[in-house]
DNA sequence: AACGGCATCAACCGCTGAGTA
DNA sequence: GTACTCAGCGGTTGATGCCGT
């Protein structure tokens, strides 16, 4: 029996199976008596909400069905391109950090981008035969997939609008991530200093000087660039185009792009 | 229409760290 | 300092729906 279990029977001084504890999808019953409950009680002390809220759900269960489903603030429905973009990034910061990549996306439950990342991802991931992790991967994510996403941001906003300045910028109390015009592609070998110093937290993630260090058959028109490019250009609702429906990546990465791909990645080193 | 495979997402599990007595 | 309780995090699993055959 783990500590949790423990601390539910000491608390409530009834075995799980006196508790007769409920597992599995939630009733829409039981929904509307969990937030009746928090609504008077507010959040917290979610093993009292299971112990007097009269649900059959352990603590637990009750905080997880209430953060992830139940807020009044969460977000539900596709996640825009605005929002892929930045998981992409503070993921390449950050890794598996979740919770901290999902306090960047408001409305953003921590397990919903730990799925969209596993689903769409990791997916992305196993059809080039490579690890997210891996290097070739990042690059892909960097030289490709983002300059593509912050284009399809950009022709998605206003038309008539001057270069932005910066896409998005969220800020904490102790750090920052901004899209700005060094990201983009057209301005991305000619940044200025006090560009960069505006995204200073991007420059371990699109960095012009690794652009030109990066090989030919990358950087040149014939390579990698183009390809993955032209494959993104072909579809207009692909993976990372959102809201143009539920389409995925299959549409963009097919086999021969996903083929020309790996070679381009092979003749790296 | 039936079936099987796959993708998605809600929910669970195990673990860890913070707070407190 | 220690034991205990609780909340939170990340990994994993299972149910469900969709799609192709």
């Amino acid at each position: 029996m783990n500590v949790y279990e423990e601390s539910f029977r000491y608390d409530t001084s009834k075995s799980e199976q006196e508790m007769d504890v409920r597992k599995g999808p939630w009733t829409e019953e039981e929904d509307s008596v969990l937030k009746a409950y928090v609504n008077i009680h507010g959040e917290g002390r979610w093993n009292s909400v299971a112990r007097l809220s009269g649900l059959r759900r352990t603590g637990k269960s009750c905080r997880l069905r209430w953060l992830n489903y139940m807020r009044p603030e969460i977000k539900r429905g596709n996640i825009s391109l605005e929002e892929q973009l930045l998981i992409l990034q503070l993921h390449s910061r950050w890794g598996n950090r979740w919770s901290k990549i999902a306090q960047h996306l408001p409305g953003r439950t921590d397990n919903e981008i730990k799925n969209y990342w596993r689903t769409r991802v990791q997916k992305q991931a196993k059809q080039l035969q490579c690890d997210v992790n891996s290097k070739q991967f990042k690059d892909a994510m960097r030289y490709v997939w983002i300059p593509r996403l912050i284009e399809r941001i950009r022709a998605s906003s206003q038309p008539t609008s001057a270069q932005p300045s910066t896409i998005t910028n969220l800020t904490t109390e102790s750090e920052s991530v901004h899209v700005g015009p060094s990201l983009l592609p057209e301005s991305s070998g000619t940044s200025s200093d006090s560009q960069l110093s505006s995204v200073t937290d991007l420059t371990d993630f699109y960095d012009p000087q690794s652009v030109s260090n990066y090989p030919n058959n990358v950087r040149n028109g014939s390579g990698f660039e183009n390809v993955a490019a032209e494959a993104w250009g072909r579809s207009d609702d692909g993976w990372l185009g959102g809201g143009g429906g539920e389409s995925s990546m299959e549409t963009v990465w097919n086999e021969e792009n996903i083929w020309f791909l790996q070679q381009q990645l092979r003749d790296e080193v």
